[in-house]
DNA sequence: TTGAAAGCGGTACCAT
DNA sequence: ATGGTACCGCTTTCAA
């Protein structure tokens, strides 16, 4: 009973109508799925598809609907557990929707955004869901929900954008944790992150692209004015995009006159840096620095000392990024929201009192 | 100046023509940069696209071309480490290539995966890049390869399916590691995986699905045998599939009477697992009990003691199978082939002699 | 319930 | 170089 190998031209419901002796409309009712056929009809065709081995085209069924199934998802990097956690949750949600995820990597970078956005959108996606490199050039953005397709951001926001988004309470947090380092004494706090900016070093939050991190660094001055602190934007330090660039300005703070007795890690990739750097400067933490980092990576707790994190609900993000698009995709249209996922401060044994 | 909300309905090229005075023919040969036209009219297409605000429809021309710019990869877990770099690897060929990525999860199970190539092949991916949950059933696999779209199997490999295929050389690797363990005096090493049997204990490589742990496992085993040692299958656990999984059956291994001295761990999640759990129950790592991963995760070398791994070129990995693929798409007829590439032992601190 | 035919938004062949 | 037009494979009126 050897089939014979089934073509390579694709089969089409005028193939397999053909073959029902039914009219191609007929046919294509019963492979979509729609409209009304009788038993004896739907038999014939459903065996006519099988014995030609049928598979439906869906490009051409999203020409006429007008849906592509498809959802488009534009991160920072993929390889970073944060975004990779997040698009866990996002194809989790888009799957059970019946839904297909197209991921592209921005590299942070906004022309390379800006090109996804292009390309997602020629492609035809229902929706968007976009971790946006910077808030301050949104053209793109704005273009994408005037084309009607629905978007939400993930992660950073950009509150006059007027799209749903859905990100941490990143202020709070980093509030949270300036205060328990300064609670132990700490007067020297030096704040670490990835953005950049023109000059590579930090004047005002208004500098800060990344909505997320712009409110952190914002409420980690706010708390140190609070207590008193001064000078403290010097304790900012921008530009850690790569392990390279990460080593040489946490060496440079840590053997500077003025050297910090905490670091916070704007992200855990950043945070982990910090750490091999420590140890092969034979740095002690927490007893001669300690150490905060953002997002629980799974390394965090398996060095010595374990480290202290901001545990943000990154999975979650990335679903409830992914539940409300749907619910757009499915006619919601309800004003935007601006969904706020709690963070909570998990103390390990990195952060201790500072040296007298 | 005022523009008018450019309407949400979209400009086709049909539109573009009107406005620029030519045939839709002549429109569509600029839009779609092929054949030839004059300056002229290039220019006044150009502004008429421009005023209109046109946005080409991909899924139209993939209709016609037959061609539509994505490729499809299907991997277990894009949480895990290991899948996110090796599709880093993979999306930034892509891009490059002028491809787009589908990705989807099939979260090691072999219905979903079947689903997956089934959506992806009705979205007319133009190629596939797979890492196969298992290697015993594959007729979604042949059947994706008869559609005559090119495959490349990712990191794991059915010899018989006569597919481009890139994966590490991990039972050399696995040797290579057994052989050191062995050297050090340890006669009882345990080999504990993710990949499960039907009644989640193994009996011989041939219940194990997963290609490239199978020839881990095959080459431990054989080094194992040639060492003299005896009864070895028993040292080989699978079904640590999740946290808890891999929590019972290490700490069942660790508290029966013939406890192993050194621990494989098939990937770097498992790895962290026996690590954790390993401090939580007091055990000292090399001094009580060895531990060897695969994949070099970024946690592996800031541990105390840093871990011994097997490095595995997964960004490589991604970037080859990618490579491999797009020059599959541009026509290359050549036989298949099995590319493997080379693992490294990189011995850090988590191995010692076997206690006396 | 079924069929004929008109699209969807492009591409590509064939004339001119 | 340009225009006319027949598709691509499916959905969706509109009639029968």
């Amino acid at each position: 009973m050897e089939q014979s190998p089934p073509r390579n031209t694709s089969v089409t419901v005028a193939d397999v109508a053909r073959m029902a002796g039914v009219s191609k409309a007929t046919a294509a009712r019963v492979l979509g799925g729609y409209g009304t056929v009788s038993e004896r009809v739907r038999e014939a065709v459903t065996a006519a598809a099988r014995a030609l081995n049928y598979r439906p085209n869906e490009l051409a069924r999203s020409m006429t609907t007008g849906r592509s199934g498809t959802i488009g998802v534009v991160v920072g990097d993929i390889e970073n557990p944060f975004f990779s956690l997040a698009v866990r949750g996002i194809t989790d949600i888009a799957r059970q929707a019946g839904f297909t995820v197209i991921l592209i990597n921005s590299g942070e970078d906004a022309e390379t955004e800006k090109a996804a956005i292009r390309t997602l959108l020629a492609k035809r996606v229902d929706g968007l869901i976009v971790s946006p490199a910077r808030e301050s050039d949104i053209d793109h953005l704005r273009e994408a929900t005037r084309s009607g397709r629905p978007m939400v951001l993930l992660d950073r926001g950009s509150e006059m954008l007027g799209v749903d988004t859905v990100v941490a309470d990143d202020r709070h947090a980093a509030e949270g944790i300036t205060r328990r380092l300064i609670a132990r004494g700490h007067k020297h706090i030096a704040y670490l992150t990835a953005c950049d900016t023109p000059d590579h070093r930090f004047h005002t939050p208004a500098d800060i692209n990344t909505g997320s991190v712009r409110r952190r660094i914002e409420g980690f001055l706010g708390v140190c004015r609070e207590a008193g602190l001064k000078g403290i934007e010097d304790w900012v330090h921008v530009g850690a995009t790569t392990p390279e660039h990460t080593h040489r300005i946490v060496e440079a703070m840590l053997t500077s006159a003025q050297r910090p007795t905490a670091i916070i890690a704007s992200d855990s990739v950043i945070g982990l840096e910090v750490f091999k750097l420590c140890r092969e400067l034979g740095i002690r933490i927490p007893h001669d620095l300690s150490l905060v980092s953002f997002h629980d990576a799974d390394w965090t707790s398996v060095t010595t000392p374990p480290v202290t994190v901001v545990r943000q609900p990154v999975y979650k993000l990335g679903e409830t990024a992914a539940r409300l698009l749907v619910e757009r995709m499915n006619g919601d249209e309800a004003p935007a929201t601006r969904i706020v996922l709690q963070t909570d401060l998990v103390e390990r044994a990195s952060v201790a009192d500072a040296p007298a």
